[in-house]
DNA sequence: AATGAATGAGGATTCATTCAT
DNA sequence: AATGAATGAATCCTCATTCAT
C-alpha cells in the first residue's frame, strides 16, 4: 500500500549538486570524492551507487548544465518585436543567466578541458553550441527574410554572433573586474546588428 | 673566455617543448612527470634540477605561450594601408598562427581553467589580452581618427572583435570539423567591420 | 495440518547451488556476493536471511561438497569380488565422480588453502579423508585376512593408496591435458596392488 | 670509479622474501600490501618500484618456489647404488626438503588455487611437476633397463610415484598430526617399488 | 649537473554487511 | 520472508617529490 517512492533522481541531483559546488570551489582535479560525499550528506557507497566514478559525475554534470535553458530561448522565435531587439533579449538572457550561475560557470574552462579528452561531455557541449547556433541561424534569417537585415550568410553572422558571446565569457572569467557586462556586452552586439542592418 | 655555453636556456626549453607536447595529449592531470622526462630524453634529476615542481612548469609553459607573438604584431599599427585592411591581416596572422599550432592550441582550456585557481597564470593570460586588446583599441581608434570609422567606443568595439576571436577559437577547438576558419572567420570580421565603417 | 512446505532447505540449496558455480568460476576471492546473488535469483537480503556471511556460505558448500558420496562406497566392504577388484571398482567410482563434477572440482584447492586458516572447512576434508582412509584400511584388511594381500601396514597401504588418488587429483587440476586418467591411474592402482599381492 | 652495485636483485629477493613470510602467514588474500612492505624494511614505493602489484609478486614467488630444487636431483641419475635405493633418496630428499620449509608449504594450495585463474602460476607449477615426472620416468626406465625392475609403463609408473607424494603433501597439510612422514611415507614407496621389483 | 632509486601521503574505489520498509 | 538502498572501513595503487651518490 504504501510503495518505497522512488528517490533515486532525487538522489543523483543531490549528488550533482553537490559535486557542482565542490568542482566550482575547487576544481576538477582538487575536489575529492569524500569533498563531494560530505557536501551531499550521503555516504560514499551512496555515492558510487549512483555513479559509477568521479568521471561519471563530471559527465552528468556537463549533461545538465549544457541541457538547460535553450528551450526557453526557443520562444523568441516567435515572440513580438523586431529581431534586433529579440536577438538583444537572447543575450541580455544569457548574460543574466551567466551572472545568476556565476559560481558554476567557474568549471567551465574544466568542461572545455575535459571535453577534448572525453567524449561523453564533448558531445553535450556540441550540441549545446548547434542548438544554440541554430536559434541565431533562425532568428538572423527572420531578419533578413522580413527586410530588416541586409542579404549576409546567415550562418556566418550567426557564428559570429556567438563567437562574440563565448569570447566575452572567457574574458570575464579570466579578468570579471575588467569585463563590464553592460557596456561592453551591449556595445559588441550592437556593433553587429549595425554591421547586419539594412543601411 | 669562451665559457661554456649556457645550457640551461635549451634544457628548459627542452623539457618546455617535452612537456607541451605531452600536456597536449594528455592534460594536465593525466600526464605524469615520467612522461615528461621520458619525452624530455632526460632524466628526472634533471627535470627537478630545471624546475621545482610540475606547476612551476605549467606555469613556464604558459608564460612562453601568452608571451610570443604581440610584438611582431604591433607593427601592423604603423604599416602602411588602410585600418580594415590591417585589421583583416591581423585576425588572419593570429588564425594562421592557431593552425600552425593546433597540437598545442588543445591546453588552451587547461590554462583557463588553471587560470581560475592559480595566479601566476592567470597573470600571463590577463596580460597577453590585456596587450592584444591594446593593440586593437589603438587600430580602431586609428581608424576613427582617420575617418575611416564611425565614432564609436574604440574599447568596446575592440572587446567585440578579440571576443568574436576568442570565441571563434572555443568552437573550432570542441568541434574542429564543424569550423570553417576561412569562411567564417571573415564573415565575422566583415561583419564587424562593416558595423565599423562610416555609413 | 498441510503446512507449509519448508522453503529454507530449497532455498539454501539454491544459494549454495549458485554459490559454488560462481566460486568455481571466479575463485573465492573474486566472487562477488552479488554475484552470487545474481546467480541465484534471489535477493541480497534472501541470502542474508538463510547465511550470515560469505565465510558462512563457503563452510556450507564444503560442507556439503565433503560429506557426500562416502556412503554408497561403504557397501563395497561386503559387497561380492576379491579385494583387488573392489578396490578397482572404488578408485573408478571416484574417478567418474570426478569428472562428473568436473566444473566443481576447481574450487578444491581454494578449499584446501582456506582449511588452513578457517578450522570449520578444516573439520569437514579432515572427516572426509579420514572416512575415506578408513575405508580402505579396512578393505585392504580384508584383503590380508583373506590372504589375498600379503603381510603390510593396511594403515600404511590406505594412505599410499588415497595419496596416490589425491595426488593425481592435483595434476589433474594443473594440467589437464596431460592427464590421461584411464592409464594413468589404472596403472598408477595397478602397481600398488601388485605391490600388496601375495608373491 | 664507484658506480652505485645493482640491488635490484637484492631488492627483488628482500621483497619476495618478505611477502612470502606474510603470505604463509595470512593467505594471499588477507596479507595486506602494508604487511609486506612492513616485513620488507622497506617503503610501498619500493615495493611498487619492483612488482607492479600484488599479482606480480605471487607470480614471482611461484617462480621462485617452483623452480628451485630440481637441478641437484637430478644428480640422482647418475649416482652409485641401485635405482630403489636412489628413488628412496630423492623422495627423502623431497620430504627433508619439505619439512625444512614448512612455513613456506602453507601457501602451496593457494599457488594451486591460483594457478587455476591465472597463468603465470600456472606455467611454473606445470613446468615444476614436469620436470620432476622426467626425471622419475628416467630413473624408473633405468631400473627397467638394468632389469631392476619389470617391465612396466615407466610413465604410468612415475605418475604413481610424484602422485603419491604429492598426495601425501595434500594429507599432511590438512591434518600434520595424523600424518607420520616416517612410516606413511616410507611404506608408500616401498609398496610402490615392491609392485615395480622384479619377482 | 645529473641520476634514478626510494619515499609515503593521499585518493579513488570496492564490497561485505546492515536495516528501514 | 524478502527487498535493495545505503553504509563506510578497508585496501590497492599512484605519483609528485626527494636525496644519496
Amino acid at each position: 500500500m504504501s510503495p518505497r517512492p522512488d528517490v533515486s533522481v532525487t538522489r543523483k541531483n543531490q549528488i550533482l549538486d553537490a559535486a557542482t559546488a565542490v568542482f566550482a570551489r575547487l576544481g576538477f582535479h582538487d575536489a575529492r570524492m569524500d569533498d563531494i560525499v560530505q557536501a551531499s550528506g550521503l555516504s560514499k557507497g551512496a555515492l558510487y551507487w549512483y555513479f559509477k566514478s568521479k568521471e561519471d559525475i563530471i559527465t552528468a554534470i556537463s549533461q545538465r548544465l549544457f541541457t538547460t535553458d535553450i528551450e526557453q530561448l526557443v520562444g523568441l522565435l516567435h515572440a513580438e518585436g523586431s529581431v534586433s531587439e529579440r536577438l538583444q533579449q537572447l543575450i541580455q538572457a544569457r548574460i543574466a543567466g551567466l551572472q545568476e550561475m556565476s559560481d558554476v560557470v567557474t568549471i567551465l574552462f574544466e568542461f572545455y578541458a575535459t571535453a577534448l579528452h572525453q567524449d561523453g561531455v564533448r558531445q553535450f557541449i556540441k550540441a549545446y553550441f548547434q542548438n544554440f547556433h541554430e536559434l541565431l541561424v533562425a532568428l538572423i534569417q527572420q531578419g533578413i527574410d522580413r527586410g530588416e537585415f541586409r542579404y549576409v550568410d546567415a550562418v556566418a553572422a550567426a557564428a559570429a554572433l556567438d563567437a562574440v558571446f563565448e569570447g566575452l565569457v572567457v574574458r570575464w572569467l579570466i579578468d570579471p573586474e575588467a569585463m563590464q557586462w553592460a557596456s561592453v556586452g551591449e556595445a559588441a552586439l550592437r556593433l553587429l546588428l549595425d554591421g547586419l542592418k539594412r543601411q
